[in-house]
RNA sequence: UGGGCUAUCGCCAAACGGUAAGGCAACGGACUCUGACUCCGUCAUUUCCUGGUUCGAAUCCAGGUAGCCCAGCCA
């Protein structure tokens, strides 16, 4: 009867991976395949290198899935690795945040997590190296005088004063910076590459800076601090990692990613990078300040409100890994830039859940309807197959009365045409019930129906007449008597769509429809709902029960994404 | 305006000189105890544009055009 769709469990089956036959390689896979024909390397080995600073989306989980999936299809390793090496953005809890959502994902199938301050000693080592080559040198520009000898991209940029140090006295100068002997921004050490090359990263960029700060996991052992382009090329050569996936935005720094790992002289056979193109979906916000924003201005009750698309908050929604998995996949791996419709992710979501959860009753806006030939006082109950389309989720019980639930947008007093549902004189099947057929409706005093009255034919029992008469509708309902009433929240784009996400000035069109409460009735297997556990409600979506919001016995459902419809209900009112 | 990258259906995306896959969306129709699912069908004579090479070009060449990224002691 119950659903153990559990985490564990998902996790569990995460290696598997899915069985669909690609027709064709990605350019990546080009690219290693290449490499590996040509001896470049004799396996595969990748990372995914989050800066622990904020939650991971929907956009790192193309990443994680890549690299894991590279690393797997060749037989390799794939590692998890904080790219922890600028203490003033970085905070603990985000490690354990991303390590949850990585493991949600892959499961436990990876190496780490590692931390790039595990390799701070080596990283000072190189440096030193690279000092004593003549290739590095400590400078005592300040950071706007460093960014004016930079120059701009229609000229070139000035040597810097200190540039033709000695050696010693720039092994002095550095070890100095490490002691703790100078201001933040008083040195840096930079590399000696080119000022005027015309790839601005290559005009002497700073390898090292003075913080100090207390770092999350080396304290304050360290009062310097490696820049983000020395340190994760140098962070991928000592895993041994091959090939170095990034985003597209890192292309131009490709050029001394390779300068540093051949130029430190400590690897035979240094990582090589290769860039990929990020993965963006319509009309949602994915920027962290942005998210930030919102979950400070109240807009949404954290960063894994349902509504947001940080993994945290797909998983909360009810989003499972295989969907997320094969929502990737579907994408594709490409370098254009592009925007994955919304729609391609609701899609997995949907085909994975469809034969995967019960599908059961809940009526999300209730009206009452009262049999009039049923007698008082009368019960019965009907078996019903939990998913018709998965006989191994069971059966259960459902009761049945003279009083009934359905929803309001069943009922119509004066019906469009190929309106299929109830209206005065029509018949209609309850599903798996009766056959029923409305004869009058009750109103208040603003003409709002309060209920429905209907006649049903005991020969129909079970939802089939005898007669073989046919009904062209079919609707769900739950017995008045022990529905048991529940919240389910609706959510909507938290973006108006008309409008975009963000504006010039830095706003955000914010859709104040986003989330409508629904109170409504449901059926008492589903209002025995563990959190997190998802059903089908018929013909209303896929639901889950929110594990923050709901309480033992006392479940809060949230849609997940609706099913899809053709229906559509002329405008009225 | 210098450097880097990218342009193939509404949205993703294959095709690697041999005559435009596939998915999502959409739209028809069949089926249906979910207006769902499923099933069938439609959906690029043309690949940003203009020339050129070739028996043959989305693919090669030349010249344009458009978009994205880069001037942090962020990653």
């Amino acid at each position: 009867m119950g659903t153990e769709n559990d985490a564990a469990k998902r996790s569990a089956e995460n290696a598997e991976g899915e069985s669909t036959e690609k027709v064709s390689r990605n350019f990546i896979e080009m690219e290693i395949d290449k490499d590996l024909a040509e001896g470049h390397y004799t396996h595969v080995k990748t990372r995914f290198p989050p800066e622990p600073n904020g939650f991971l989306h929907i956009g790192h989980a193309k990443s994680i899935l890549l690299n894991y999936h590279i690393a797997k299809e060749y037989g390799g390793e794939f590692n998890l690795r904080f790219d922890d090496t600028n203490p003033t953005k970085e905070k603990g809890e985000y490690v354990d945040a991303i390590v949850r959502d990585v493991r949600w994902l892959v499961g436990d199938d990876f190496n780490g997590p590692y931390f790039a301050s595990d390799y701070f000693d080596k990283m000072y080592e190189a440096a030193v190296s690279l000092i004593k080559q003549g290739k590095a040198y400590v400078s005592d520009l300040s950071a706007d005088e460093i960014k004016e000898y930079r120059g701009g991209w229609n000229d070139v940029g000035k040597d810097d004063p200190n540039r033709d140090r000695s050696v010693e006295e720039n092994l002095d100068l550095f070890t100095r910076m490490k002691n703790g002997e100078f201001a933040d921004g008083e040195k840096v050490l930079r590399a000696k590459i080119d000022m005027k090359a015309a790839n601005i990263n290559m005009r002497d960029p700073i390898l090292y800076r003075i913080a100090h700060l207390s770092h999350q996991r080396t304290g304050d052992k360290w009062c310097i601090y490696p820049m983000y382009d020395f340190a994760h090329p140098l962070e991928d050569a000592f895993e041994g990692i091959t090939h170095s996936l990034c985003t597209l935005e890192f292309e131009d720094h490709r050029p001394l990613y390779n300068w540093v790992v051949q130029n430190v002289n400590m690897f035979e056979n240094p990582p090589r990078q290769i860039e990929f193109a990020k993965l963006y979906l319509t009309n949602v916000v994915t920027g962290k300040r942005y998210i930030k924003r919102l979950v400070e201005d109240g807009t949404v009750d954290g960063w894994d409100d349902p509504r947001l698309v940080t993994i945290a908050a797909l998983r909360r929604r009810g989003y499972t890994p295989e969907s997320i998995r094969r929502f990737v996949e579907l994408g594709g791996i490409a370098k254009a830039n592009s925007s994955t419709d919304y729609a391609m992710l609701e899609y997995c979501i949907r085909d994975d859940l469809k034969v995967k959860v019960p599908r059961m009753y809940a009526v999300l806006d209730p009206v009452k309807v009262i049999i009039d030939n049923y007698p008082e006082g009368q019960t019965e109950e009907f078996e019903v197959p939990n998913n018709n389309d998965n006989e191994a989720l069971g059966t259960r019980k459902v009761t049945f009365s003279r009083e009934l639930y359905i929803e309001r947008e069943d009922f119509m007093e004066v019906p469009p045409r190929k309106y299929f549902r109830l209206f005065p004189g029509n018949e209609v099947r309850l599903m798996q019930a009766y056959f029923v057929k409305c004869v009058s409706c009750e109103k208040d005093a603003d003409g709002n129906i309060t209920a429905i009255h209907v006649t049903y034919d005991p020969a129909s029992r079970g939802g089939n007449s005898p007669d073989g008469r046919k009904v062209k509708g079919t609707i769900h309902w739950v017995n008045a008597a022990d529905a048991v009433p529940v919240d389910v929240r609706l959510y909507n784009n938290l973006i108006d769509e008309e409008k975009g996400v963000y504006n010039e000035d830095g706003t955000m069109n914010i859709n104040p429809d986003s989330m409508e409460i629904r109170h409504a009735f449901v059926e008492p297997a589903v209002a025995a709902a563990k959190p997190g556990e998802s059903f089908q409600f018929v013909r209303n979506g896929f639901f889950s029960a929110d594990p923050k919001l709901s309480q033992p016995g006392k479940p809060v459902f949230g849609r997940i994404v609706s099913l899809k419809s053709s229906f559509k209900l002329p405008k009225t009112k």
